[in-house]
DNA sequence: CTTTCGTTGGAGAGCGCTTTCCGAGTCTGC
DNA sequence: GCAGACTCGGAAAGCGCTCTCCAACGAAAG
């Protein structure tokens, strides 16, 4: 096959006896070409086998075709195993089937971007700000960050997922969360649970915190004003000794929401081990309605997270502000759902 | 903040009082400049806020510092809900984080290409030949794709996950899927199992023949040159309905190796609702050793694939054909091991 | 004091593309 | 039959960068 360099515009142009302009001219389809130039062009671009360069069209254009997905760290994790727990959880992946989903048709590729230091905040900010990338879906992890703000500041388009920690004037998507949490108390409520508890997760990030109050209010709302806590990161072991606490703090339980549906499975792990039986003796309600929720025993009631459906928004309202970045800024968010199973 | 243009590298000469040329040695880190203007240059750098235009370098570079993750599915699917359902499996993700261990800390970056027809494998070699990006890591899922063969053909820079189909001279990494498969057999057999099944993937894909084939000889060499099989197609629901198709050969079993953990999730799920039980009545061993295995009840025991550790291995290996593309071509096949957990 | 060499920095070409600007044709309408 | 309005295609100027080539200069050598 063909190989070494690869053809160029020129060497269409060459090959159909036209200038470079026509030959561009014919393959952007832009009028004022006459149909027969178009065909001879056309034949040989396929004789040369020719593909457009991106690179050399994108420094012209100020267009890229490709959006990043930018997965913002802490300066914390920058070296530790944390970001292979990531990717290995569903999230991500379900993130970026959302987000594809959309971009595909649209010819629109994805960059996996992910920083942790402030460093490389900015540089990546730099990069944007060069064209680098038409814009930027960002999944922002730590409790408070300064990303979205140097986004924004930089005049980058940019989505998040996930409403940002501090006020920030930039499109998100998010899930109601609170009300999710809401839904779970309810739910254990009119069960006819009595004796409460929670498990949450870290008690910086916001989609957690909101987790935690709209689980507060409601519980509060129906005269529990306490309950017992405890807390995890998310993952399934820290789900697993915090079920073991709650267990320590009330003995009687017979009810636990759990902030996730990973560390929901380690509480179920954790009270196999006990004599309580679930749902029977202690119900439990789950978050997010990931794949982990029908591989429990019993499967899991949980809240259903449509974080396929949040992704691909996402993608469409950054894609809307890349071709009008004068829109006006603006969040959607989505209403979780209780998806009844066995565990509670 | 500064917004407009963003500053180039004219701008920061024009502030340093140089040309150009000594500009981009200074950042550039070439030596031939004196210290003086190095620090006069990088003033200006610092001032101007200056970030160098990636694009531009690398059109002229013909290095873009990318590498390219390539999802090879094939035209079917190309419109079907299996895309979302493979991002939202653990596998991905683990693909997604081995590949990154590696590649962030060359400052290398990751762009998501999904391609499914054969038209787009065109443009996508063809892209990949104009330097959109130095090479490809390629997961191909259909059981034939004419993919490795176009890179290789095109001289792109490329390694699988993944041994291909029909024989190409390209770099790959793999699992001995055979020697896992027989793993699982001699555990089973080991463990005084009698009446085994198997729960197979697809018959058409090298990684699950390969498990099917190493199963079987194993198997064979013990005295059991028959046993009842079902298959399915590596998702939770085909497992189950796979594990009833089985029970239904031979109600009574003792033993069943699946090829995956997410079917044999499926599989304890079928075997809940019968009386037998696991792993007393009979034995369960999965594939994959994934968070799945963990997660369910009881816990897996299943055969393990250090996926993150391959594509590490890929990014590896890709690194360094683009180093040296005259390289031999390589392959280096991971060993599987047998974690016991609870079921078997 | 001239020659030679090594060092340093500038000019400028060029990566592959788009797009403005013009000039050369082609058509109408009077 | 010719001005005016159109249509079409080419020349060429960049986009922001790297890197080769060369001029200039100072120092070392003869």
């Amino acid at each position: 096959m063909r190989s070494g360099r690869a053809p160029t515009l020129e060497d269409v142009a060459r090959v159909a006896g036209v200038s470079r302009a026509t030959v561009s001219r014919v393959i952007n389809g832009i009028r004022n070409v006459d149909p027969q130039l178009h065909e001879v062009v056309w034949d040989a671009v396929g004789q040369t086998g020719y593909v457009p360069n991106r690179l050399a069209r994108s420094l012209v254009t100020r267009r890229t075709g490709t959006v990043a997905l930018v997965v913002s760290d802490s300066e914390a994790h920058d070296d530790d195993p944390f970001m292979s727990r990531f990717f290995a959880d569903p999230y991500f992946g379900r993130v970026v089937g959302g987000l594809m989903s959309v971009l595909r048709r649209e010819g629109v590729q994805l960059a996996l971007q992910i920083v942790g230091t402030d460093d490389a905040k900015k540089r990546l900010v730099g990069d944007l700000r060069s064209g680098q990338a038409d814009g930027a879906v960002v999944l922002s992890l730590p409790a408070v960050d300064p990303l979205p703000r140097m986004l924004t500041d930089g005049g980058i388009p940019a989505v998040l997922i996930g409403r940002p920690a501090d006020p920030v004037p930039i499109d998100y998507v998010d899930l109601a969360n609170d009300t999710g949490a809401a839904l779970a108390a309810e739910h254990l409520l009119a069960r006819g649970c009595r004796r409460i508890g929670m498990i949450s997760g870290p008690a910086d990030v916001p989609a957690s915190l909101d987790r935690i109050s709209g689980f507060r209010r409601a519980m509060a709302r129906h005269g529990h004003g306490w309950f017992p806590t405890a807390s995890g990161n998310f993952t399934q072991d820290s789900g697993e000794a915090a079920m073991r606490a709650l267990l320590a703090q009330d003995p009687a339980l017979d009810g636990v929401f759990v902030a996730n549906d990973l560390m929901a499975l380690g509480a179920l792990l954790a009270l196999r081990s006990t004599p309580q039986s679930v749902p029977d003796d202690i119900a439990v309600v789950g978050f997010d309605d990931s794949s982990a929720a029908t591989a429990a025993a019993p499967p899991l009631t949980t809240i259903r997270h449509p974080l396929e459906d949040m992704a691909a928004e996402a993608a469409r309202l950054l894609l809307a502000r890349v071709e009008d970045p004068a829109m006006q800024v603006s969040s959607v968010i989505y209403e979780p759902s209780l998806v009844r199973r066995t565990s509670a």
